[in-house]
RNA sequence: GGGCGUUUAGCUCAGUUGGUUAGAGCGUUCGGAUCACACCCGAGAGGUCGCAGGUUCGAGUCCUGCAACGCCCA
């Protein structure tokens, strides 16, 4: 039962009211409006989550670093602009709403049409969209909510639309015929990244087709059918070819000297499999191969297949891709429905047949099938060629299926016009001409990769850097268009005019005079007619409809020229009704949302040459005196770090790179950092239909905000994953949901701070009077505090330059809990008690020896001070990390300790919030290694009496007594330095111990029975022969020794080795002797105890 | 098939250029209602660092091979 009245830090009772703080003061705003003196700019841009979804936790953990990212700089002086928004996520987006709708109303989106869909969407946005920033806000992140983008914004809208024109000017825009994934269900291309691929039970079917003419000639020995096997019967309707390997046998003797080679390094366990392969493949070389040889030169005879249930002619061609070691050796070519068929198709220049229609039926190409569900056609194919007895047998299979992510159908390849951005390198002249291509780059895609190779843009872990470079290097075309209706519209528009009929029509004329149209689309981005110069361009190319020849015009418009599109339409002219990929408005994030192109001029006209580009288009604008000059672009960008998931390297950052370089001339970003990704307990990603998410607003419920925050930062390290064992919880009011025990090391920590500041620290500020008082005149342990905070803060900045946000937390947690509070703390306890306060300053020297002798407990006013600084500046520290629990802190200790500087240490002014106070700046000469070092010797000291006492407590434990809470006696033997330490220290070392005498001296009496813990400059003995049988102790003592004698024998071994002396390091050598040394004085020591206990 | 990563205590993970007796949190064992904190305090047990070679005076760390698992791309 947990108490009633918990005292417990309560994250729930402050973090709104905290948060509403931040905001009032508008610490959240870009720009230097709180009158520090903000000169350098420190931008991110979100990586803009899906409208329509909530955050899980990889945003969560991703926001947590960017917040802790821009909270740092922010106090560090930067002029910070962290810039939120939400990504409109074109299908995902679509497909929610429209599955709203069927549900809701039963009707399709053809049944609401285009204009009303569109409308609908808005409005579940404007409903829904605003989740994420609540759920950012509650996360504490730090953005400047009052400039939050969207995607499909007018300013996106403008950026997007003045890229697509760049690039289709450029000719890096075109249309094509390719085989895209195609979503039957939502009747859209989908890019691969939408697909996932499932293995389901399938069958594979043998066909038989018939060969034409196997009548005469070589009647008997030629085969009269050729074998084929296909997992997709129906698509047999668009076969064009039947394909046989150029050379079936060297490719089978090939493939045999492979296997063989590999059953020589075969392990044991994979033997037989590859022996097997083997057999398999000797045995076709006997009964297939002559056949395939036949086929091969009757392939080479032009003979013909008759396409059984089409009877269409369709050749027997020889082609690689017929792998004689597969299946038939045969295979069937279908380049409409399959992306290696359509090659193929390509290499023999095949016909294309078509026979699916977008919504998943035979078309009118697909003969008795027309019109008929593609599954259906399946089933009445195979009955159809069963009752031809064209079927040889029906095996059962597993198949990799594609589908898609949104619909979960099926993906069919699917043949159809699709708008492009060229990638790869052009032709010199081509590129020669384009501005865009910054640093002489031949092509968009090597622009990118060179940023890269450079180093301009780096990413963190680097390994990433390949991933980002090799998907890059295959430089492949980038298909932007969707047939949805929801995301920017492409703003081309088409006509289809019978080719005679162009030159007669004025409309035409005007435009483009007497020029003839080429078919070839690689290069036609062209301008139109010199009336409308850089206003308008074309692309034309010839289309056969029903044997007549057609030109199909598209125009793309400048995006201020929108009196013409109506001109076009008026002209019969139709906008295409794709909308652009939604990587496309996200490609250009980074400079849309800060202004572009409004912001912008182009250095330079197009087509003048690179030398004269100048190295930062943008250096003028920011070097303007006149504030309302300077725009978000010329303040902001590029921007610092890109904090992103690895998956999407690819789709989105390495496009970002591009179009920043394109549109702007330099890279978006400098360091692009990406996070781990969380998975549950066993290594499986998490997601909600495995049930085993974890809603990061379920966390903060649970934990609060600064629990999961630091959790997360402190599971920051640079592997991949990060795993998170995941368990259910049910709540009060019936709810279920999953939490993850690892938060709770988030929580503990924050109360624990909330704990020593509030709990201890300011409820002991009684007669707190802040005066000079200079560091080095302070007390041991208040030097040693002062040592380690510095040696914290040296930790947390390196680790946050360097992105290692796990040792950053870490240091932090170490310092707060093991040194500030289960230390420095404890041992101020003696002086905050003592009765009448010393008068400071007077008497202290600055060296080590004698400084404090006052062991009186009674300086209250400088532990007072001390312990105020040094949290001061763990709060400053800690804020990036859990804001609220410290702003929460610091509130509160604005009221009782308004002034907290010592002098010769930084001062700061006194700072309103926590949010905008400044970072701590480091003073190297509060290290000190010889504090550091008399007070390791104190702490073993009270470590060791601590270790008797829990020995002797736990001898007592099993005689069923009660246990001590205090040593009776304690004598230690040391010498004279250690002594006089530890003398001066007596005050706070006993009570932190646990004795009630302490005999310190270099010839104190040893006590009879005493337990012992020796060290190289101390021997630690405690009477116990009252508690605890002797025999026991020699016992404990034996084994102490036996230990340390190992470790020396390994010890004087390696002194031993004539090479180690001679080759490592001299001070590793010294180290070694050192360490002999003293472990045979403890040796000895301990054999000596022995003997006397007998 | 190619690329990248992981393998260290029961669990989740640190361990930076090779050099103390390999660390932390959780869990576990023992002791503790001490007046900041039981979301706590004190003490302990627990590891042949995936396997096999190699380089080196010295390997968790570097090299080679192997194995298992994961991610990405074909």
């Amino acid at each position: 039962m947990p108490p009633i009245e918990s005292k417990s830090y309560d994250p729930a009772s402050i973090e709104k009211q905290i948060f509403a703080m931040w905001e009032s003061r508008k610490a959240f705003e870009a720009g230097p409006q709180d009158g520090r003196d903000r000169k350098d700019p420190f931008c991110m841009v979100i990586p803009p989550p899906n409208v329509t979804g909530a955050l899980h936790l990889g945003h969560a953990l991703n926001n947590t670093l960017q917040d802790i990212l821009i909270r740092h700089k922010r106090m560090a002086g930067f002029n910070t602009f962290w810039l939120v928004g939400t990504d409109h996520a074109g299908i995902a987006t679509q497909a929610v709403v429209e599955k709203t709708i069927r549900q809701s109303e039963g009707k399709s989106r053809h049944d609401l049409g285009r204009e009303e869909l569109v409308k609908r969407i808005w409005e579940w946005k404007e409903k829904f969209g605003g989740r994420i920033v609540e759920q950012l806000k509650l996360m504490g992140c730090s953005c400047d909510y009052s400039k939050e983008r969207f995607t499909l914004d007018d300013g996106c809208a403008k950026a997007v639309r003045e890229t697509f024109f760049k690039l289709f000017r450029d000719g890096l825009i075109y249309r094509g015929k390719r085989l895209v994934n195609w979503d039957t269900q939502l009747q859209t291309a989908v890019a691969d990244d939408e697909v996932y691929h499932e293995t389901v039970k399938g069958h594979f079917y043998h066909f038989k087709y018939p060969i034409v003419g196997t009548g005469n000639g070589e009647q008997g020995t030629e085969p009269t059918h050729v074998h084929i096997a296909t997992t997709r019967p129906e698509t047999m309707l668009a076969d064009t070819a039947v394909a046989v390997h150029p050379d079936p046998a060297a490719a089978m003797d090939k493939s045999l000297a492979e296997l063989r080679a590999k059953l020589k390094e075969a392990s044991d366990k994979d033997r037989a499999d590859v022996q097997a392969s083997i057999d398999d493949l000797l045995e076709r070389q006997k009964s297939l191969l002559p056949t395939l040889v036949k086929l091969r030169d009757m392939a080479k005879a032009n003979r013909k297949i008759m396409l059984p249930l089409m009877n269409r002619e369709i050749p027997l061609i020889c082609d690689e891709w017929a792998d004689p070691t597969l299946g038939t050796g045969c295979v069937k070519i279908t380049p409409a429905h399959d992306a290696n068929d359509y090659e193929v198709g390509r290499r023999h220049d095949l016909p294309i047949i078509n026979v699916m229609t977008p919504d998943g039926r035979v078309t009118d190409e697909g003969g008795a099938y027309k019109g008929m569900k593609f599954a259906d056609a399946r089933k009445k194919v195979v009955e159809d060629m069963e009752a031809l007895g064209l079927v040889e047998k029906i095996e059962d299979r597993m198949i990799d299926l594609g589908h898609s992510d949104r619909s979960k159908s099926p993906i069919e390849p699917y043949l159809s016009d699709q708008w492009f951005v060229r990638m790869g390198d052009l032709e010199p002249e081509h590129a020669a001409k384009i501005n865009g291509l910054r640093h002489k780059a031949p092509g968009l895609a090597q622009m990118a990769i060179d940023a890269v190779k450079r180093g301009d843009v780096k990413f963190h872990p680097a390994r990433y850097e390949n991933s980002y470079i090799d998907w890059l290097g295959e430089k492949r075309d980038w298909c932007i268009s969707r047939q949805l209706w929801w995301g920017h519209r492409i703003p081309v528009w088409h006509a289809l005019v019978l080719r005679k009929e162009v030159l007669e029509d004025p409309f035409h004329k005007e435009l483009i005079g007497d020029q003839e149209f080429s078919t070839d689309s690689n290069w036609n981005g062209r301008q139109v007619s010199s009336k409308y110069e850089g206003q308008l361009f074309l692309q034309v190319r010839s289309v056969e409809v029903d044997a007549k020849e057609y030109i199909e015009f598209n125009y793309c418009v400048a995006p201020n020229f929108s009196e013409f599109e109506a001109k076009l339409e008026a002209a019969g002219f139709q906008q295409d009704p794709d909308v652009l990929d939604t990587w496309f408005s996200s490609a250009l994030w980074p400079h849309s949302t800060l202004g572009w192109p409004d912001a912008f001029t182009e250095p330079r006209p197009l087509g003048s040459g690179f030398d004269s580009m100048p190295k930062n288009p943008l250096a003028d604008a920011r070097g303007s005196e006149n504030p309302s000059h300077g725009s978000l672009l010329s303040n902001y960008y590029p921007t610092q770090v890109l904090s992103t998931a690895r998956e999407i390297i690819t789709l989105w950052v390495a496009r970002m790179v591009l179009t920043g370089l394109y549109n702007i001339g330099e890279i978006p970003f400098h360091d692009v950092y990406i996070h781990s990704v969380i998975q549950d307990g066993q290594g499986r990603k998490m997601s909600k239909s495995a049930g085993n998410g974890v809603d990061p607003a379920d966390i903060i419920e649970e934990y609060g905000a600064d629990a999961l925050r630091f959790t997360l930062a402190d599971l920051s390290t640079e592997t991949q994953d990060i795993r998170m064992p995941v368990k259910p919880k049910k709540l009060p009011d019936g709810r279920t949901i999953n939490i993850s025990e690892k938060f709770e090391k988030g929580r503990n920590f924050c109360n624990k701070l909330w704990q020593a500041s509030t709990g201890f620290v300011m409820r002991n500020l009684e007669g707190y009077a802040p005066k000079p008082l200079e560091a080095v005149a302070l007390r041991l342990e208040d030097r040693w505090i002062l040592s380690r905070m510095t040696a914290c803060q040296e930790t947390v900045d390196a680790a946050l330059e360097k992105f290692r946000f796990a040792e950053a937390a870490g240091a932090l947690y170490r310092f707060m809990w093991d040194e500030y509070c289960s230390w420095y703390i404890e041992m101020t306890k003696s002086r905050l008690q003592g009765s009448e306060p010393r008068p400071l300053g007077s008497g202290f020297d600055s060296t080590l020896q004698n400084p404090l002798a006052d062991t009186r407990g009674s300086d209250r006013h400088s532990a007072q001070q001390v312990l105020v600084f040094v949290l001061d500046r763990l709060l400053r520290m800690l804020h990036p990390f859990i804001p609220f629990v410290t702003e929460g802190v610091w509130q509160e200790l604005n009221n009782v300790a308004p002034s907290r500087g010592l002098t010769t240490l930084f001062d700061a002014a006194a700072e309103p919030a926590l949010i905008t106070a400044q970072w701590p700046t480091i003073d190297a000469k509060l290290r000190s290694n010889a504090v550091e070092s008399e007070m390791d010797r104190l702490h073993n000291l009270i470590k060791s009496v601590r270790d008797i006492r829990a020995d002797v407590n736990d001898y007592r434990g099993k005689a069923k007594q009660p246990s001590l809470r205090t040593l009776a006696k304690v004598v230690i033997r040391a010498d004279a330095d250690t002594t006089a330490l530890i003398e001066r220290y007596r005050a706070f070392v006993m009570p932190l111990a646990g004795c009630d005498t302490l005999e310190v001296g270099a010839s104190a009496a040893k006590p009879a029975g005493a337990m012992s813990r020796v060290h190289p400059t101390m021997q630690v003995y405690a009477p116990v022969a009252d508690y605890v049988d002797l025999g026991e102790v020699k016992k404990a003592e034996s084994a102490k020794l036996e230990e340390l004698r190992s470790v020396l024998v390994r010890e004087t071994a390696k002194m031993s080795n004539e090479d180690f002396v001679k080759r490592a390091d001299p001070g590793v050598v010294a180290q070694s002797k050192q360490r002999a040394a003293d472990l045979s004085s403890q040796i000895l020591l301990i054999e000596q105890h022995l003997a006397e206990l007998s």
